[in-house]
DNA sequence: CGGTGTGAAGCGCTTCACAGCG
DNA sequence: CGCTGTGAAGCGCTTCACACCG
């Protein structure tokens, strides 16, 4: 299990541990080849040796990669030892999108509470998560051990969301504000951005020529 | 307006736009700095600079960037001529999200029509856009002229509906459901994938140590 | 042979650093 | 002076290509 690790690659041992959950259920396989799991996934077949080789797992040289050890290895390097709680911030229609989403999916990472400020959700339990006041935000999170929160709340709240987060010990964000938040650097601060997004694709759909094959956090195919 | 221009610029023009927009109508500015620019973004001033290279304008030396100039450069870049057209496939919890999310927003690109396969919606008008039957998904789509769009069904049904959207011509794609599309390469595709993001913040968010500095689709700060 | 693991090369994007200008 | 425009350097990620093994 290397140095550091960057975040595409992360990102992509995301994606590949569910591939093989899929796949493991669906089919009875045991075993994988480094280039079936790259179809699977859209990359190359170097990319996804590199990519095991740093969470510190080897394959066999002729039978490829034993599934069931391999996601064992990639849950031990994702996941915390302890189940992580996460905090959504907004429960507008894409908060609850989010929770919706998210709500039952895995055990070990886990939405435990919801912000908002409209009264008449507050107290109430959405999607099996409990729903507080925005402004007790600070309270709750210190209080549940929250390392992680989403933001889904409008452009004009988010940097004051975010600069609370983080002064109640929230390490890393999920961030779909269509703003760039300013915060101190050990903040991980991942941003989705549904108009940049699309703004990608309206203009890449006009380039009739031909593309592109972009990688990361992004686009493909 | 150079050559062929890389999905990353494109991304962050569309930030600049949006950027600049508000400034102008809160603040009364007539121009910006490549580092003003450069700071709203949390990008750095060199980025700004090549990046506007790219659409071909030039600033005054001393004063720096004109916003309306810059604004008009920017919007006959990213535009296209005539008012683009998007399509909506899975009207759940999280389409309805981005339907909200777009509605009224831009006059220049619009979610025109919907797709599901709950009889329940087909045929009524939610946010503002009509609902078909994802049966005359083909049809719809190329009567109506429509290049780009959006999939936010479940995980299963996605492959399909997007083998189908290519059939009636789309060219770009935003993705929302969590398995890489196979599609042929002149397809453009942009992924926005939860799981995998959050999954990034839940890991960094432990690496409690510090961090990191990553950039595009991504994550910052 | 057809796999994996990996040094080394390649590539694209970002940043540096500076000429040139108002 | 301080800003823009830009060649050149730097950097990180991806891919190549091959040694090694079952």
């Amino acid at each position: 299990m290397a140095d550091r690790i960057s975040a595409k690659t992360v990102g992509r041992l995301s994606l590949y541990r569910r591939l093989l959950t899929n796949r493991r259920q669906q089919q009875g396989d045991r075993h994988v080849y480094s280039h079936e799991l790259a179809d699977m996934a859209s990359v190359t077949a170097a990319q996804v040796r590199r990519d095991i080789m740093a969470v510190g797992y080897s394959g066999s040289k002729s039978r490829g990669y034993e599934i069931e050890t391999l996601l064992a290895r990639i849950n031990a390097f994702l996941d915390s030892p302890r189940p992580q709680r996460v905090a959504l911030v907004g429960v507008g229609n894409l908060g609850r999108a989010v929770l919706a989403f998210f709500s039952g999916r895995r055990p070990n990472l886990k939405i435990v509470a919801a912000f908002d400020k409209d009264p008449h959700k507050i107290g109430r339990v959405i999607m099996g998560c409990r729903c507080f006041a925005i402004d007790d935000l600070e309270a709750v999170v210190s209080e549940t051990g929250i390392w992680s929160a989403i933001i889904a709340v409008p452009a004009g709240d988010a940097q004051d969301v975010a600069d609370r987060l983080v002064r109640a010990d929230v390490r890393g964000i999920l961030n779909f504000a269509p703003i760039p938040l300013h915060l101190p650097p050990a903040t991980y601060v991942e941003d989705i951005d549904f108009t940049m997004s699309l703004d990608k694709v309206a203009y890449f759909s006009r380039r009739n020529g031909h593309v592109v094959r972009q990688a990361a956090g992004g686009a493909s195919s």
